[in-house]
DNA sequence: TTATAGTGATGCGTTTTTTGCATCACTATG
DNA sequence: CATAGTGATGCAAAAAACGCATCACTATAA
């Protein structure tokens, strides 16, 4: 579109600092972007970005008029997108912030079931936690966000919420493989590779750990899972995860998967469960696509927890 | 804002329903704004106008686009708004619609209180009743709106109420004078100037006639209260109106106006009172002079009819 | 039926705007 | 004090927008 143009600059330039950077990146002469953002600013009739001999800073006019801008492409994209949907065609652009956890299993296979049916939709996965994955929707990088503990509640809205028991996964082998329900004592000296700090995951494991005054016996702090699940065939250590980052079949008595790992959840008294928070930016009304997608996403947790599910 | 240009264009023709009409009210050729609508056209994909021999309308896509065109020039001027009372100094436009209620004496002296405050901000009052002034909040003609019965509760949010009941206006000398309050009974063969039937008082009233089966003698219906007050100095008749139209001091037992004339209540349990309702298009947010100028309303409100008066 | 007045679309030469190069003025950094 | 980075500006070339004249079409009225 050919009238957001020099929004777009704008978006950029705060985005690079530096109107030079921001002119390589739109594929333009400095000296001309340099023109549009002192003619806008000569619209508007103050300066919207502070000039420092390293580059430029938004001032606090241009605080206002970047998050307007950033609307008002969000919202094209919104129209654009609702228009192709009247043709029947869905197209769009769907943005979702979260962690590694939903990275891993869910949404790819909901990413690839929407696309089987809506081809002409694509998608951009930021691996983003909480603070974040929020900032991520308050700047309109991304749609939909999933988080542990929303911080900025005037702004995020949660459309539903997943109850997440933390998992302990091991090898089938492993002494706490025969439990139904593992209990956080019985971790003491089980050498534990754990999730990175940022993880909702960890979070609970270290309030788990306060509550009952106990250290475990950390050896390794990843938030690979191709790691976590590699080493654990190589030694006999114990790692965490919640549901919705485990291999299906995983939770079974028998280890059915290829590299004979299990799962078992922790007791919820030692290690309480995390409430997963799926939102949107308060207010905001989602591009087709992303709306229509955030009904799978409620229509596949409302499935595959039903007793731990909220909308 | 230069950016904009096209998109007022396209709100121009959507409005003029003619491109030749919208270039000569937008001062350009319509040959140039032709091609600009094209060239609009082509980057969304497809048209947003259908093209009739007499002119042009809105076909389903234009009618999202336009929408969203509406929503961006009042977002900006939102921004616009907040940058300039960055600085101090409030500048601003705020479109108000109201029956000839408001406008009479509530709304002179509000606006003229608030522009000796804040000279650089300027104002539009559209004389609408009802309907009309809830399309005019839709289409973002107004900020605000003054309505009695809103009926498009999805878009219209109400941000406060005044019950208004219903006064009968008289010359001093007349008869009904001497009541504390009226009754619609005494009204009888009483030659009576009505309002127009789309103003909120006629409306109550009509619901009186009906609920005690009594007709009103009206020899005379007008939307002026020019007319109507001066017809009263004339022929002993009666005429409606509420507080919020009415001249201060009116109300009391003397006749204390230079044209002699007085206001007395109905009995509510014969005319019904009105809820006047202030409110704006819902999650719309509002420039700064515009709120500012509703604390306003709200206050004066509260002030005056501290009993009848919510938030 | 024909004439007319209205509509939007288009080819083309002219005008206006935008762009890019070269360069200036300035400032942190080493 | 040299250097490498920043944003601003004069000027000529390139691109975009504009306005005139005109076309194709369609209701409406004579």
């Amino acid at each position: 579109m050919r009238h957001m143009t020099n929004l777009r600059f704008i978006d950029a330039v705060a985005r690079e600092k530096s109107i030079r950077k921001a002119a390589e990146k739109m594929a333009i002469t400095s000296t001309a972007l340099n023109r549009r953002i002192l003619q806008v600013e000569d619209e508007i009739g103050q300066p919207l970005f502070e000039r420092l001999s390293s580059g430029v800073r938004l001032n606090t006019a241009g605080e206002l008029f970047v998050q307007h801008v950033r609307n008002q492409i969000a919202d094209l994209a919104r129209v654009q997108s609702q228009i192709s949907d009247l043709t029947g065609v869905r197209r769009g652009h769907v943005k979702i912030a979260g962690g590694a956890d939903v990275l891993r299993f869910f949404l790819p296979e909901l990413v690839a079931n929407y696309r089987s049916e809506h081809n002409a939709v694509t998608f951009e996965l930021l691996r983003q936690y909480g603070d974040a994955a929020e900032a991520s929707l308050l700047s309109l990088d991304a749609d939909l966000a999933f988080v542990f503990a929303p911080v900025r509640t005037t702004d995020f809205q949660v459309i539903a919420t997943a109850r997440q028991t933390v998992h302990c996964l091991m090898s089938a082998s492993h002494p706490l493989a025969r439990k139904d329900v593992v209990r956080l004592r019985d971790c003491i000296d089980v050498p534990a590779i754990m999730p990175t700090a940022k993880s909702g995951v960890r979070q609970l494991l270290d309030v788990g750990q306060m509550k009952r005054s106990i250290t475990m016996n950390t050896i390794i702090e990843s938030d690979s899972f191709e790691f976590m699940q590699n080493y654990l065939v190589h030694e006999n250590a114990i790692s965490f995860q919640i549901p919705i980052s485990l291999e299906p079949g995983i939770t079974s008595n028998e280890a059915t998967t290829a590299h004979g790992l299990v799962a078992r959840p922790f007791d919820t008294d030692d290690v309480p469960a995390g409430i997963l928070h799926i939102g949107q930016l308060k207010g905001r009304v989602l591009p087709v696509a992303a709306a229509k997608f955030l009904d799978n996403i409620i229509h596949m947790l409302g499935q595959r927890y039903p007793d731990d599910f909220d909308q």
